[in-house]
DNA sequence: ATGGTTGCTTTGCAA
């Protein structure tokens, strides 16, 4: 089973490069961040038409994640739980039953959190204290879980191509990576990270000043397996090439393959 | 070198 995620930038923006990349490379769940619209928006039909099942959670022009998915969804919870006055669409999670039981996968768009300093700061923190809180949880369950999307965290100096750029940012504070840290040692399995020892594996290029060009881009779209879904991991990728297409999202696709089978 | 680009709505904001 492939599971992908990829911040699309605009699903609106980019439904044809989407429709382009679901033909080719044939996922069973994707995860989608930054769909930048409300529900009533999402080009549902045109996914739909490939097969699709489809569910979003979206708001008006920011934010916003969706779940894609070839299995039919058996429950679908929206927003992160613990905080009831947080009105931004960044989680969406989907129960979906395979031949060994249940498989639960969630589409997260973590907060940028910058400028640092400011509330904006604050607020990623505090989502991730909400996230890990409900991983914690989760993980009880001992289920094969996968954590998906942006978390907008460059998790080391190795996963940005000029991390020198980076220390002011809110993408690399410490305060951000020991977050993103402590929620792995929750027992996590992330899975570009155990696959690969390869370094200068980027998923985000911006769009200015020539990042594609000079491959100077940051890792900052992860895959997080529980133990039960990291048993199964078989593979993991990140579709470069996709980048380099017209109109592309500043981010690109990032795979998982799990030997589990749908029901 | 405090630039540069994109999407969604604005005349700026967020990334």
């Amino acid at each position: 089973m492939k599971i992908v995620t990829w911040n699309i930038n605009g699903v609106r923006a980019r439904i044809e490069n989407l429709v382009a990349w679901l033909k080719e490379s044939q996922p069973d769940i994707v995860c989608l961040q930054e769909i930048k619209t409300v529900d009533e928006g999402f080009p549902r039909a045109e996914i739909e038409a490939l097969g699709y099942n489809v569910e979003t959670h979206g708001q008006k022009s920011f934010n916003g994640v969706a779940l894609l998915s070839k299995l039919p969804f058996d429950e679908v919870n929206r927003g992160l739980p613990g905080d009831d006055g947080d009105e931004q669409a960044r989680f969406i999670e989907g129960v979906f039953s395979t031949e060994r039981g249940v498989l639960r996968v969630v589409s997260l768009y973590l907060p940028n959190g910058n400028p640092v300093g400011t509330e904006k700061f604050d607020y990623k923190l505090g989502w991730m204290a909400r996230l890990e809180r409900w991983a914690r949880d989760r993980l009880l369950l001992e289920e094969p879980l996968v954590l998906a999307g942006d978390y907008n965290v460059i998790p080391q100096k190795d996963d940005a191509k000029r991390w020198q750029d980076w220390v002011n940012d809110a993408l690399f504070q410490l305060r951000s990576r020991a977050a993103f840290q402590a929620l792995c040692n929750l027992g996590f399995t992330e899975a570009i990270r155990s696959t690969t020892d390869d370094t200068g594996v980027y998923t985000f290029w911006d769009y200015q000043a020539g990042a594609w060009q000079k491959n100077n881009g940051i890792r900052i779209d992860h895959l997080l397996l529980s133990p039960e879904a990291a048993d199964r991991l078989a593979a993991a990728s990140v579709d470069k090439h996709v980048r380099a297409w017209e109109k592309p999202s500043d981010h690109v696709p990032v795979t998982v393959e799990l030997s589990v089978r749908a029901a």
